[in-house]
DNA sequence: GATCAACTGTGCGATAGTCGCACAGGTTTT
DNA sequence: AAAACCTGTGCGACTATCGCACAGTTGATC
């Protein structure tokens, strides 16, 4: 892009609305300063503005995201044509089988959900779904080479996108088993590009282990990845599949025509 | 707000992408400069800055969100109290009762819909969620005058606050039921603020009820409004409310200390 | 194929907005 | 009482943004 047609300003106001992450949830205008790359002067202007646009809330002190910020989320998932057609799908599936599934799509270094089935394993009163309990919630990001849809969707890429992708990042371990260097997830993606499916088992959270299939549009190109989390240890991983990977394809093909 | 301390750049910028709303999807240049109020060249800096930086996807001429734009989304969901209390109860009480159930805030004329019950009346393989049939997820934003979550919220503002809120407002006309006038507004509003309750019969959409209580934390401020979507025609109102008002009242109760 | 209309990309001068310093004042800690 | 934070703000310097105006492209109509 043209270095000419850069709105710096933006770009900077931006910056500073993303700082509220997972994180960091708080910021007063020093901490927002320093996670900005901004003077303190500068960072209170763009807090001050974005309250009175009505982004963040503040208490004249500090500042926090306030619920306006969902107003992108709802104009997304009512625009684009992927969340719109995935969600019957989902929430069928979800209540036939009463697993927890969710779809995503590669953005960076991460996953991104944009669509959940709402539900989890139990639906008895005491327990409360699963999803949320991972914080498995709508736009939660995901680093993409510890989990089963982010490893399907970088298989997906060509062997120079991966490279390009691979160049330079950091691939962080979160358990022992993640995969940290690009040598070992370059070896662990080979066979996914046939295999059609993934499971990964421990790769992001311990206890966790997570079954992904592919979303593919009619062109063939991967568009999306479909996982349901499972409920408890995967011993045997012929029957888990046995009994998960047939509800996700089926998924996979119906909605195939639609995305 | 001191109008030297308001960055007019940043301000400009999200209003470039507040223009992707669920009635204009995708946007070019000149439609952006227009609905924007910008020059076409400005607007156009501004879409392929924000193309730039990833919330923004283009084909080279008309512009799109982007899935990044959850980014925001998923912060405040794992940030702010609200949603991350509400949703167990939310999820819980869906799973009893097979009830529609969301929970809104107000922000200036609508509300918006910071948590959801994920789940319809229909469990069966062949009827979707009835949620996502009206639109109703996730960062959704409907008419605070034509909702029944919307009218409670504004029957516990004091009477000088909501005076100021009807002052120049429109009350759009949704249906034959909606209440369009400060007046008939008011007087609506005026025994909510003892009932505690409000059923809202097809004042925003043609045969589509709905019930409503507020979500008080422990000092009685309004904080949130819990509904349900009731799923047929509503001919008993004594029966309804009968059958629902338990549910969402005794969910609120139990919010009310975490809120 | 020519004409017209509407859209796009871009260079530039004028202007308006932003930057960060530096100072003053407040609060809590040592 | 001093130190170490934080906050708000005025101001000069600077740089980024604005919108115009021109030119190139596409696509429809006749």
């Amino acid at each position: 892009m043209d270095k000419a047609d850069r709105i710096d300003g933006m770009a900077k106001g931006l910056a500073v609305l993303e700082r509220f992450d997972t994180e960091r949830q708080r910021l007063n205008a020093t901490l927002a300063a320093q996670r900005a790359g901004l003077s303190r002067a500068s960072a209170r202007r763009h807090l001050l503005t974005l309250a009175d646009l009505g982004y963040l809330e503040t208490d004249g002190s500090y500042y926090w995201l306030s619920p306006k910020v969902l107003r992108f989320a709802g104009s997304y998932l009512s625009s684009a044509r992927l969340p719109r057609v995935l969600q019957p799908t989902l929430s069928r599936i979800a209540a036939q089988t009463r697993g927890a599934f969710s779809c995503v799509v590669l953005d960076g270094d991460e996953v991104v959900i944009i669509a959940n089935s709402g539900q989890g394993f139990n639906l008895a009163p005491a327990a409360p779904t699963r999803l949320h309990a991972y914080g498995l919630h709508l736009g939660a990001r995901l680093p993409a080479h510890a989990t089963s849809t982010g490893q399907l969707l970088l298989a997906a890429k060509s062997r120079t996108e991966l490279a390009h992708w691979l160049r330079g990042r950091q691939l962080p371990r979160l358990t022992p088993h993640t995969l940290c260097t690009a040598a070992a997830l370059r070896a662990a993606l080979e066979p996914l590009r046939a295999a059609d499916w993934c499971l990964a088992s421990e790769q992001h959270e311990l206890g966790v282990h997570a079954l992904a299939v592919p979303l593919r549009n009619l062109q063939g190109r991967t568009i999306a990845a479909l996982n349901v989390v499972l409920p408890g240890p995967c011993t045997d991983v012929a029957q888990t599949c046995g009994q998960w990977l047939p509800v996700l394809q089926q998924a996979a093909r119906e909605l195939s025509p639609l995305v």
